[in-house]
DNA sequence: ACCGTCCCTGCAATCGGTTGCGCACTGGGA
DNA sequence: TCCCAGTGCGCAACCGATTGCAGGGACGGT
């Protein structure tokens, strides 16, 4: 049995299949690759005798002289949470099917942390460098690794630098903006007209959402309170304390930074018996699975997260096979209208229960 | 600025550095690492020389000659459910503040891809592999690469060969059984003595918790029919078809293999008209976050996600420093009683709206 | 002035593949 | 019979670090 294997016969290496092959390195590692200066028999004895051995090549080595690691580095805020989960899976899958192996960097959003993370991307020589979300400017980003074998996945717009704009190469966005103005198109469409937005402090994503708010509220001729409900400067929200804030001064909707905020406010507003939607009407953003199964289920902006990770990947490796810097690509979100934002003429109409 | 920099100077290498402070390469990758026989003034030099050099040591270098990566392969199903990323993310940490970079692998319950991922691990040489759950078994895993370096975190008891019992090594498994036990004592006590099973079928883990419902069930003398709810011999089951068996033959009680199949369920019951826990109480398994946010919040068995990774990493670095197998470890679950299973006594009391 | 110790460094081998270049052998044409 | 092109392989350098071993220099003892 191979568990208490008495030969712990060092690792089988090219020298061990050439030799059992009768043939030189040099012809078994070409003969490994099919180059067609090897004939045939010999290519076919150098892979048996592979199999045979169970050769397994080492990457560190053939790294080392091809200057070709096939590793991508993804460099992401945060694992647990299934908005940057759902990304790092698709992107996974994608550059395994292109070939490449995936090392994994998670950066809490804090500057210092992201730094370590490409400096060891570095160190591992990664052939690519994927950045999402994350709170240093893309120049930096740039500054630290080679700006070109890198993509930056935005699905919140923030890393923005000061000039960044839509136009910059090895972009992929996502059309946050228009998922606000849909949301509040939306909201007053059904009725409501006091609208007020949440989110946490110190991400530039929540800013540019609250920004877009206000832009929206503004094109409906609507004022907007942008200190309504206060957020400590960096951090997240705590849902209890927020939800009675909200509950002492009750707007008709509230639109949330995210799905998880949202779900977390709905949840704490049923607490201090406030009723989504009849008593106020709560949007995310993101389009998380949970989002589709609470209840209410929560309206929100569906955001492509498998399209945005498949497509970091897939641009990423082309850059690195072309040598050419990716494009930018802004993915359109989409407004899932769903049970918290039914308005109340709506709600005899579209009741919960039935088929 | 650093992004049209004119000189893209070949990567600066251990030479370099030598050079610069006027010492060989040995010295200098001596001095790097604070070897006692490099004098302190020398030292200093190479240090500065790196800095100013913005030197990054080549991982793939170092790790062919020095025989060991610091890299760790995580062989996992999924990134994007809570569940798994939270293990993935806390697993990531933990390695990271050890020293250690981490390889992901997502095997989709799929063998074939499992086998394949080992493989890559193989490649990069990893120094150690942690595989959580997936459907191999552990003696097949264990033939793929170094069993020693190896660790087994199975939250559900997959993977569990016939002979495999609690006392083997490199094994980090969560008290299901007796989780499920409070869970069934729970609602026993609560009244409901009709209870269903309800999972995917083909996980071993389904299986394992089925069969300890039924065992649970048995020592309160009450009888248990396996197939109430037919369920896919592969595969996951679709909430919306299943609410439907369940809505035509309604249980006191219902246990779900996990969370995500609980609020999936809850969500397609309420669209039937089935109210929980009024009509029928359902309890998950897992204790994602969504489950305390969900109406009403879910009562399931809380798993400590974060303490499985961090246990995991913490044991298999560990296990590499010391050349010995980490031990077995069990780690306890808890049964966090909330609202879908709140019996018609207590409901009275425990009202959902009011502060 | 000579020799033995320590210290501090450098030489060179090594890890395990990849790859430029050239050699050996075969066969056909003159 | 001799030459030359073509095919199939092997030699050896190389990637960028780590590390065993030995050598050079300073210094103290006699």
């Amino acid at each position: 049995m191979a568990l208490d294997d008495p030969t712990p016969h060092r690792r089988v290496g090219l020298e061990d299949v050439a030799r059992m092959a009768g043939v030189s390195r040099s012809t078994a590692s070409r003969a490994l690759v099919d180059d067609p200066r090897i004939s045939e028999p010999t290519r076919d004895a150098v892979k048996a005798a592979a199999v045979e051995l169970r050769y397994v090549p080492n990457a560190a080595a053939r790294g080392l002289r091809a200057r070709r690691t096939r590793i991508l580095g993804l460099l992401i805020p945060d694992l647990s949470d299934p908005f940057h989960g759902q990304i790092a899976a698709s992107f996974e899958q994608e550059a395994l099917a292109g070939g490449y192996r995936v090392i994994v960097g998670t950066g809490m959003q804090d500057a210092t942390l992201e730094r370590d993370v490409l400096r060891v991307f570095t160190e591992q020589a990664v052939d690519g460098i994927a950045v999402v979300s994350g709170v240093m400017t893309i120049d930096e980003a740039r500054s630290h690794a080679r700006p070109d074998r890198m993509i930056f996945v935005l699905p919140d717009q923030r890393l923005m630098g000061p000039d960044t704009g839509l136009a910059k190469p090895s972009l992929i966005l996502t059309d946050d903006a228009s998922g606000v103005e849909a949301i509040v198109d939306h909201l007053v469409e059904t009725g409501r007209r006091d609208i007020a937005y949440v989110g946490s402090g110190g991400l530039v994503s929540s800013t540019v959402r609250r920004e877009a708010v206000e832009r929206a509220l503004k094109k409906h001729g609507i004022a907007h309170r942008t200190d309504r409900y206060p957020s400590p400067d960096d951090g997240w929200l705590t849902p209890a304390p927020t939800a009675a804030l909200i509950a002492a001064d009750l707007p008709e909707a509230l639109i949330c930074y995210d799905d998880m905020l949202a779900l977390a406010l709905m949840d704490a507003l049923r607490v201090l018996g406030v009723r989504v939607p009849d008593d106020v009407a709560v949007v995310g953003f993101d389009g998380i699975p949970f989002a589709e199964m609470s209840n209410p289920r929560l309206t929100t902006v569906v955001t492509p997260l498998t399209e945005l990770g498949r497509l970091a990947a897939s641009s990423l490796v082309d850059a690195i096979r072309s040598g050419q810097l990716p494009e930018a690509v802004v993915l359109p979100v989409e407004l899932a209208i769903r049970e918290s934002t039914r308005s109340r003429a709506s709600q005899a109409a579209g009741g919960a229960a039935h088929d």
